[in-house]
DNA sequence: TCCGGAAGGG
DNA sequence: CCCTTCCGGA
């Protein structure tokens, strides 16, 4: 068993993919990163170590090599490369882990959760894709009668809203500079995850579904949750960066046990951080979800119905699945009525952690607060270094790039913030923000509620290991529904977000199912907020509040007097919602060809 | 070492 | 946007 490998730390192959990101096609560094953890063949350069997403650049100078041959950027370094790394804190991909030398960790309980919230590596027989959103029009089948395999193209992964901005930039990854879209070989879609395991047999199976329920050949549902695990031994060495879920209580009709992988520490040495949601990393990058998991998540997405008002109309179907009346009964109208099944506690998706599953680990939160003065003037460096960097001629071009980067124009600039999203923001989104610390359990920002101008995002799970907290963001797609299936012509119809908000105190849209939007979603968000800061203790981190807050600010002034809409933050943003719905299909080739374009991500530097 | 501002490039 | 380059500071 062993240690093979590749299949130890794979990662779900839209972790790789980058075609969600026309508008970037370099490949990203963390990207990159992700890929050079899954080779074994640099396991001595860089690995996987501690924690879930923890790794550790064991070279630097190797790694900035690397990065810099791929990036035609010969005069790489460590210290240029972290400074990128650095980058990656405000966005949330990244964070380090204090302490330990060159030791950073990705924030995949966010990126995994936020999209695909069962997503689990149990099975190395397992759809990798990651288990988009139920809409309206379509149900869940429990259990399909074949596992179902892989579909390559996120575009089909992506599961309507559900979209934090740090999915969405994960999400985007990119494609290597060199070798891109020139290849016509849809095969190559899985070059990336090539080394590896058996993208399998199952793979016809694809071609066997109705287009119309594209979802149901990327999920995989446990025929019988508990035994497919057993299959695959997993090497107790075995990482991955994704944590297991615990799926606390007493399970739904179709949740009737917790998932093994709960009990398996991929490192015994190391610390574990398990979390909810995740099932058993390990073998495979496949992923699959169970009957748990879906409970979950719709758990957690009827609570963000529920608080948030969004559009449950994903809800609409479930066929077996009971879904808990979220908490906060002070609601008049429970967004999930139209729901089968009795209320169940939702013990986990809201407040405490039920100290069921096993990873009650409740850290005792030492929370650690960095302070940041005012920004105050900025210090002008007039030096003019002229670095002649490294001519370069990699990269591609990009054909989509629509933006109209006009971020700061005028006026002075206060507070200057990587912006940890983009694209329109909610309005005065009271911000609850942590900085991130291992161990602890930080209620994140709810890092834009906004997303494609369709997204909502919900509570943060409190069950979460800790490190994170999940997002969930829905698809409040509402009118257009009906019979959108394929409706949204990859999905760029979009509606603006103000279709999405009703008035305050006004009776809110009826969804094609018939369910109301209630309004008042910011209100409860604040309450949420509130409850979650008490929980951090009433503490949090004001800069960083701060900062984000800036940012919210400096979208929310942006977007002022633009009229933008929903795919207004630049065509980047347009194309990922596109992505984020099934296909149509006569969208189907374009995805393909996007696909393809994206689907090389080699290490090598081919061409520079 | 690590951090993050500033400026610039593509 | 996503770094790359530089750099002062902790």
């Amino acid at each position: 068993p062993p240690f093979d490998g590749d299949s130890r730390f794979a990662f779900p192959d839209w972790a790789y993919k980058p075609e969600s990101s026309p508008g970037s096609r370099q490949i990203q560094l963390w990207h990159f990163i992700l890929e050079l953890l899954r080779k074994e063949e640099y396991h001595d350069v860089i690995a996987w170590q501690g924690d879930y997403g923890e790794f550790v650049i064991k070279d630097p100078d190797e790694v900035a090599r690397l990065w810099g041959a791929r990036k035609c950027k010969p005069q790489m370094n460590y210290d240029k490369l972290s400074r990128a790394l650095r980058y990656y804190y405000n966005k949330r991909i990244l964070h380090k882990t204090k302490g330990k030398r060159f030791t950073y960790k990705f924030n995949f309980n966010k990126l995994v959760l936020v999209n695909y919230p069962f997503i689990d590596m149990g099975s190395g027989r397992v759809p990798q894709s990651a288990p988009p959103v139920p809409t309206g029009g379509s149900h869940f089948r429990f259990p399909p009668s074949t596992p179902s395999d892989v579909l390559s193209s996120s575009e089909e992964l992506r599961s309507p809203g559900m979209f934090s901005s740090v999915a969405r930039r994960m999400a985007r990854g990119s494609v290597s500079d060199c070798s891109d879209g020139t290849s016509t070989n849809s095969e190559l879609e899985e070059a990336v995850g090539a080394d590896e395991r058996g993208v399998g047999p199952d793979r016809a199976y694809r071609g066997l579904l109705p287009p119309r329920l594209p979802h149901e050949s990327l999920f995989r549902i446990y025929p019988n949750p508990g035994l497919s695990r057993h299959g695959p031994r997993v090497h107790p060495d075995s990482l991955s960066p994704f944590p297991v879920s615990p799926l606390p209580g007493p399970g739904g009709l179709l949740a009737p046990t917790l998932s093994p992988a709960l009990s398996m520490t991929p490192t015994p040495h190391l610390p574990y951080t398990p979390s909810p949601s995740l099932s058993s990393p390990m073998l495979g990058s496949h992923f699959s979800f169970n009957p748990e998991d879906m409970k979950h998540y719709l758990q957690a997405h009827t609570q963000s119905v529920y608080n948030y008002h969004l559009s449950p109309r994903a809800f609409l179907h479930y066929p077996n699945i009971i879904i808990p009346q979220p908490h906060r009964p002070t609601l008049e109208k429970p967004a999930a009525h139209h729901l089968h099944g009795p209320p169940l506690p939702l013990s986990h998706s809201l407040g405490h952690q039920p100290g069921g599953g096993e990873d009650g680990l409740h850290h005792p939160s030492p929370f650690k607060f960095k302070l940041q003065p005012p920004p105050l003037g900025r210090k002008q460096r007039e030096s003019g270094s002229l670095s002649a960097s490294a001519s370069s001629s990699c990269s591609s071009s990009s054909q989509f790039s629509s933006f109209t980067g006009s971020s700061q124009a005028a006026g002075p600039p206060k507070i200057k913030v990587e912006p940890i999203s983009d694209i329109e923001s909610e309005e005065e989104v009271e911000v609850t923000d942590i900085s991130e610390e291992d161990d602890l359990n930080q209620n994140d920002r709810d890092d834009e509620t906004n997303g494609t101008g369709s997204s909502f995002s919900a509570p943060p799970h409190p069950d979460d290991d800790g490190d994170d907290d999940e997002v969930f963001k829905t698809p409040a797609t509402p009118t257009i529904s009906g019979g959108i299936g394929g409706g949204l012509a990859g999905g760029l119809a979009v509606l603006p977000p103000v279709l999405l908000k009703s008035e305050p105190g006004q009776a809110a849209p009826i969804s094609p199912g018939g369910t109301l939007c209630i309004p008042l979603k910011l209100r409860f968000k604040r309450r949420w907020n509130e409850d979650q800061k008490m929980e951090a203790g009433g503490e949090r981190d004001e800069a960083e509040d701060k900062k984000v807050r800036a940012e919210e600010e400096e979208r929310e002034g942006r977007r002022e007097g633009t009229g933008e809409v929903a795919n207004g933050g630049g065509g980047a943003g347009g194309v990922i919602l596109g992505l984020m719905l099934p296909p149509p299909p006569t969208q189907r080739r374009a995805s393909s060809e996007l696909q393809r374009a994206t689907a090389q991500l080699s290490l090598e530097n081919t061409g520079c």
